[in-house]
DNA sequence: CCGAATCCGTGACGATACTG
DNA sequence: CAGTATCGTCACGGATTCGG
């Protein structure tokens, strides 16, 4: 095990825990995988990121645009057309984004049976 | 940007989903981050996370447990002790986590920046 | 048709008090 | 010391409706 020196995030008062909650919650993962490809209109990718519904999707980036994950641009068509794409910074949080859904791929079937003998014990 | 083969993480009937949700939300990333040093006891836990309340910290614990990342030993003594240990699947999941903390202490400068900008902006 | 705004229920989160 | 019990709140997320 390793050690580790300055622990910031693990301390309440460290603005760190920000950008930590902002990765912590159900869809900013898949949605900034998604968007790992290139730009991405709205429509895209609510096909791309299977589930979402259209609302907790707007909400997802717009809290990726604040944070400067994403940018947004609109084209003044009709049909409207807005794409949204990864920024500079948004784009170094895919490589740790991407381990993380890894992670969840490669190891879901011990989870799912850790769940199921732990369930069977009560 | 990388190319991505067999997504499986972005289809909602895949069960890598839920192994998925665990690691979204607030605490699970901390308290495993917190294990890698070795076993503690829940009051060490309780410290070293800084801001969890003894509720979350024990429910966050409890589904730990039942996915089988995280070990329980009970140690009959008076005053009570028991100590929690990250289990072997526990220990795989701890390098993608570390790396999504390192993440939000080496960036959060600039996604505090992006968002005042931002909040400036409306 | 595509994207955004509105309403609303649930469940994660948190504070406090209490028990073995 | 290591939890449980109870309650309150609030934001996440989902179905629906609106706008251009």
């Amino acid at each position: 095990m390793p050690q580790f020196p300055a622990f910031d995030v693990m301390t309440a008062t460290c603005p760190s825990r920000t950008s930590l909650a902002r990765i912590a919650n159900k869809w900013t993962a898949m949605v900034v995988i998604a968007l790992s490809v290139g730009p991405l209109r709205f429509g895209d990718l609510r096909t791309s990121v299977d589930g979402i519904s259209a609302k907790v999707l707007t909400d997802t980036l717009r809290d990726l645009e604040r944070d400067g994950l994403v940018t947004r641009h609109v084209y003044g068509e009709v049909p409207p057309r807005v794409e949204y794409e990864l920024s500079g910074l948004g784009r170094t949080l895919y490589t740790p984004l991407r381990a993380i859904a890894l992670w969840a791929e490669e190891h879901f079937t011990e989870v799912l049976a850790a769940r199921e003998s732990y369930d069977a014990r009560q």
